[in-house]
DNA sequence: TCCCGTTGGACAAACGTTTGTATTGACCCT
DNA sequence: AGGGTCAATACAAACGTTTGTCCAACGGGA
C-alpha cells in the first residue's frame, strides 16, 4: 500500500503516481495514465503515509492546543472553533491537557513538540514558568488564546474590558448602584482586563466600587463559592453580583442558596457566558454572550498563517457583548 | 540537530550516536565515547525526529481517543485516566472530538488514522455506522470505553448493572418503594445494562417498575429535563428519582425546580457520578461513585498491550458502587 | 528533411532514523 | 606464536515520500 505498490500495478514510476495523486499542477499526464494510476490506487486502498510525508516535507500538518484542565468546561467552545479552522485547513488538531506543572508534564510536552508545527495555548497561567521555558525551547510558532502571559509571543484575546463593562451596563440599566464584582484570578491578565473594564464602566456611570465589593474567585468552582460568601457576608449586601466566569458562577450559586438568598429577588446575578450549562443552572443565568468559537477560529487561523510563514499579530476579537437575559437580574429592591 | 550533526561533533558514526542515545543494550561503548556523544547531544540540543523514527519503526507511539462532544463533561475523568496510562507508557495521546456524523468528520478521521497506532472510542453511539465503517477500514486496534456498540472489537466497561442497582439499593434502604428511573438513551448499551440492573435490583426487593416510571433522557441536559418533567407530571409522583448520568441530572434539577419541588423534602434524587460538578448543584447530589479514571486507565492499557501484540480482551471494571451522600435523598414522606 | 519546443514520464537524491553486518584491534588461552 | 573471542565502532540499507533533473518521442515550422 505504498507508492511503489501503486506504481507497480499501474505500470508507471512512483514519482508519476506521487505527482498525480497530489495533482501537481506543474506536471501533466496522459488521460489514460491518470485513469490507470487512479484505478490502481483505489484498488489497493492506497493512503499516503503521513510520517514519510512529514519527514520529507519537514512539516507535520498538525498543531496542538494545550488546555490546563478538561474538567473545566470554560473553553470547550474555543476548542470547537479551533477544530473547525483546522479542518478547513486540512490540519490535524491535537488536544492535550497539560494539567498542573507536574514533572511528567515535561515529557508530554517534549513528545508533543516533535509532532506539531505550532502550538495554541489556552488559558495559560502566568505562574507557569515551565511552560514558558518549554515554548522558548522548542522554537515553534505559538499563539495564546483568551488568556495571555507576560512573555507571550502572540495572543488572540477578547476585548475583556468591553465584556466586563457589558455586565455593569446591564445592571446599572436595571437600576443597580451597589454592585459587587466576583472576579477571576487577578494574577491572570483576563481578570485584570475585566477589572479595568468593570471599574471604568462603573466610573462612567458615576459609580465606584468600594473595598469589600470585589473578591478574587480564582477561575474555579470552589473559588467562586468562597468569594461569593465573602461578598454577601456583610450587613449591607450588594444588590447585584457580576461574576467573571460561569465556572465561578456555579460556586456562587451554591453560596447564595446556602445563605437562603433568592435570585433575582434578593440579589441579581450576571456572568460571562462560556457554556450551554448557563441555561440550566438554578436559576438560569443571565450572561454576556461570548463568541468563543470565533475566538478559537481566529487564533487557529493566526497560528496556521504563522506556520505558513506569515508572522502572526496580536489580535483583539471584538465580541458583541450582547446580553442573554435568562432572568437572573431584576431591579433592586430596598433591603 | 540531527544524528549526523551530533556524530560529527562527537567524532563518531551516527549509528553509534543512535544506539547510545537509546542505550541499546546489545551494544557497548567506551565510557569516554559515551561522554563525548552525550556532551555533543546536549550541546546541540538534539531531539529525536519523531517522524523519521515513526517511518523507520512503522509505529507512531501515539494513540487517539475519540470523544463525541467535549461540551459533555461526562467523560473528563476517563480522559484523565487514559492520559495517565499513556504517559506511563511514553505514548502521546491525541484527543479528538468527532461530533455528529458530519461529512467533514471523514477527513478528520482519515488524517488521524495515519498518525496513531490505535484508537480508543469513548461514548460511541450505536447509530454511528460511519464510525464503524471507518474502524473496519483502518485495521488498527480499537477499544471502546464505557460504552460499546454492536460491532465493537473490544470493550472496557463498567459493571453497569451493579451501578444502577446501587442507586436502587440506596433508595430502598431509605424506605422508598415508588422509584422512577430517568434512564440514558436506551438505544445505547450502557443505558440498556443499567436498565437491567435497575429492574433486577427492584425485583430483588420485591418491587417492580410500572409504566410511566421510566423515561429515556437521552444522555444530555435537555433530554434529562424533558424526561424529568414527564416522570413527575402525573397526580401521584414517585417519591424518588434515579438518574443515569450527571448531565441529565442537571436538566432534571431544572425541571423539578420549575415545578416547585424541593429536594429531598418532596422528592429524593440520586445519580451516577461523573464530575466534580455534582457537589455544586442546587442541591448537591447524592451519587454512586464511579472510578472513571481507572476505567480510562484500563482501557488505555488494554489498547497499548494490543498495539504491542497482545490481543485485548473485553473487560468489565468492577466499580465499588459506593454512595457519596450529599443529602439529596431522604426517607419518603406521605404526599 | 532538420531543428527545436513541448509533453509524458523515468531516474535518483534526500529527509532522519534504526539496525544488520562488517571491520578493526586487543586480549586471552593454549 | 597463532587462533579465536569479544569489545567498540564504522558502513550501509531501508522506511515512504517529494521533487529536481533528465530523457525520449512527438509535432510543427522552416
Amino acid at each position: 500500500m505504498t507508492l511503489v505498490d501503486v506504481a507497480k500495478v499501474a505500470g508507471v514510476d512512483l514519482s508519476t503516481v506521487s505527482r498525480l495523486l497530489r495533482d501537481d499542477r506543474a506536471a501533466s499526464y496522459r488521460p489514460e495514465t491518470r485513469a490507470r494510476v487512479l484505478a490502481a490506487a483505489e484498488q489497493l486502498g492506497y493512503r499516503v503515509n503521513a510520517q514519510a510525508r512529514a519527514l520529507r516535507l519537514g512539516r507535520q500538518d498538525s498543531i496542538a492546543i494545550l488546555v490546563p484542565d478538561l474538567d473545566n468546561f470554560g473553553f470547550t467552545a474555543v476548542l470547537r472553533g479551533v477544530q473547525e479552522a483546522c479542518e478547513e485547513a486540512g490540519v490535524t488538531l491535537l488536544i492535550s491537557e497539560i494539567g498542573s506543572s507536574a514533572p511528567e508534564r515535561t515529557d508530554r510536552l517534549a513528545a508533543l513538540a516533535g509532532r506539531v508545527d505550532g502550538v495554541l495555548v489556552a488559558h495559560a497561567q502566568d505562574t507557569d514558568t515551565a511552560l514558558q521555558a518549554w515554548l522558548d525551547d522548542i522554537r515553534l510558532p505559538s499563539v495564546f488564546v483568551q488568556r495571555s502571559i507576560p512573555g507571550a509571543s502572540v495572543s488572540v484575546l477578547f476585548d475583556e474590558e468591553n465584556n466586563a463593562a457589558a455586565m455593569v451596563d446591564h445592571l446599572v440599566a436595571m437600576g443597580h448602584r451597589d454592585i459587587a464584582h466576583l472576579s477571576g484570578d487577578l494574577s491572570t491578565d483576563t481578570a485584570k482586563r475585566r477589572k479595568v473594564g468593570f471599574d471604568s464602566a462603573m466610573a462612567a456611570h458615576g459609580l465606584s466600587i468600594p473595598r469589600g465589593r470585589r473578591a478574587d474567585g480564582g477561575w474555579n468552582i470552589e473559588g467562586g463559592r468562597a468569594a461569593a460568601e465573602k461578598l454577601v457576608a456583610g450587613r449591607k449586601r450588594p444588590t447585584a453580583l457580576a461574576v467573571d466566569s460561569l465556572v465561578q458562577a456555579i460556586g456562587m450559586l451554591g453560596a447564595l442558596h446556602a445563605k437562603g438568598l433568592s435570585i433575582p429577588d434578593d440579589i441579581s446575578v450576571i456572568t460571562i457566558d462560556e457554556h450551554p450549562l448557563a441555561a440550566h443552572t438554578t436559576p438560569p443565568l443571565t450572561t454576556v454572550y461570548l463568541d468563543q468559537r470565533e475566538l478559537g477560529r481566529r487564533a487557529a487561523t493566526a497560528l496556521l498563517d504563522w506556520v505558513d510563514g506569515t508572522p502572526a499579530q496580536n489580535l483583539i476579537v471584538e465580541s458583541p457583548s450582547d446580553i442573554i437575559d435568562r432572568g437572573s437580574t431584576a431591579p433592586p429592591v430596598a433591603q
